[in-house]
DNA sequence: ATGGTTGCCAAGCAA
């Protein structure tokens, strides 16, 4: 039994719709999870999803900004919608899916950018990102014996060295700063969650999952970061068959500036 | 050191 997951910030689901459709036909994964939707839950695009397969959909968005999805091809049951910070963003969405006798618990996160100055004393969005964090230690992987938790999502930090295109040209940007790549990877391991792209792509290579939309030529410069994670709990990660960085995508027509990141486990 | 681009939605903010 097989079983696959796809997380990708699509920055805008309507206007992209046509991408999302292109990446369920070549990878059929069986849910993914969208960030960035920009749509209101009234306007969420249903339709084409379940044409493409997709029957099962759910959503939390607002209008302009923000906003995730996760769609599935077999039942799913929303769990909750957290509000981070006590704010009203749509950053989150947790649902269940029973497969191959298992029950996964599933979360999408959109993780505040942050602004650009990294100081929590002049810039109340950096400080807002801080407490996200910090409020995610809230969210452990849980499992037993037929559960096991999966949590993807645009968590907006790169925190390792090889996350990064220059670790020390990125030191004071938001991002890749200690303060916050400190207390993500803290957040992480006190979650239990275990960092799947680095069980397959060790920490000695670089792997981004983000490359800028403000650079003449994204791929020959290749200044990306790994902003994108896919974690599970520790007993779904010996399942893991492989995990798969849509690079490709960046050069798509009217791309997003995130590529979707695909694992595929065998629950066997 | 600076400015570079995109999407929302129709000015400037957020990323």
């Amino acid at each position: 039994m097989s079983f696959s997951i796809a997380t990708w910030n699509i920055n805008s689901v309507r206007l992209r719709m046509p991408l999302v459709e292109q990446l369920l036909a070549e990878h059929a994964p069986d849910v993914l999870c969208l960030q960035e939707t920009k749509v209101p839950d009234n306007l969420f695009p249903i339709k084409a999803f379940q044409k493409a397969g997709y029957e099962h959909v759910t959503f939390s968005g607002q209008k302009g900004y923000h906003g995730v999805a996760t769609v599935s091809r077999h039942p799913l049951e929303v769990v909750e919608r957290r509000r981070f910070c006590d704010s009203d963003d749509c950053r989150h969405l947790s649902v269940h899916v029973e497969i191959g006798g298992r029950r996964i618990l599933i979360h999408n996160f959109y993780v505040p950018a942050g602004g650009d100055e990294p100081d929590p004393e002049i810039n109340p969005k950096f400080r807002q990102k801080l407490d996200f964090v910090a409020e995610m230690h809230d969210v452990p992987a849980v499992e037993g014996d037929n559960l096991s938790s999966i949590l993807v999502g645009d968590l907006n930090i790169a925190p390792l060295e090889n996350d990064v295109w220059s670790h020390r040209q990125l030191l004071k940007v938001v991002s890749h700063t200690p303060i916050e790549t400190t207390s993500f990877e803290a957040m992480r391991r006190a979650g239990n969650w275990v960092d799947l792209m680095r069980q397959i792509v060790p920490p000695e290579e670089k792997l981004y999952t983000w490359w800028s939309y403000r650079s003449k030529d994204w791929e020959a410069s290749d200044r990306g970061r790994r902003l994108d994670h896919i974690w599970s709990s520790p007993n779904l990660a010996p399942h893991l068959q492989g995990i798969d960085i849509l690079r490709h995508a960046r050069s798509w027509e009217r791309p997003s500036d995130h590529v979707p990141v695909i694992a595929k486990f065998d629950l066997g």
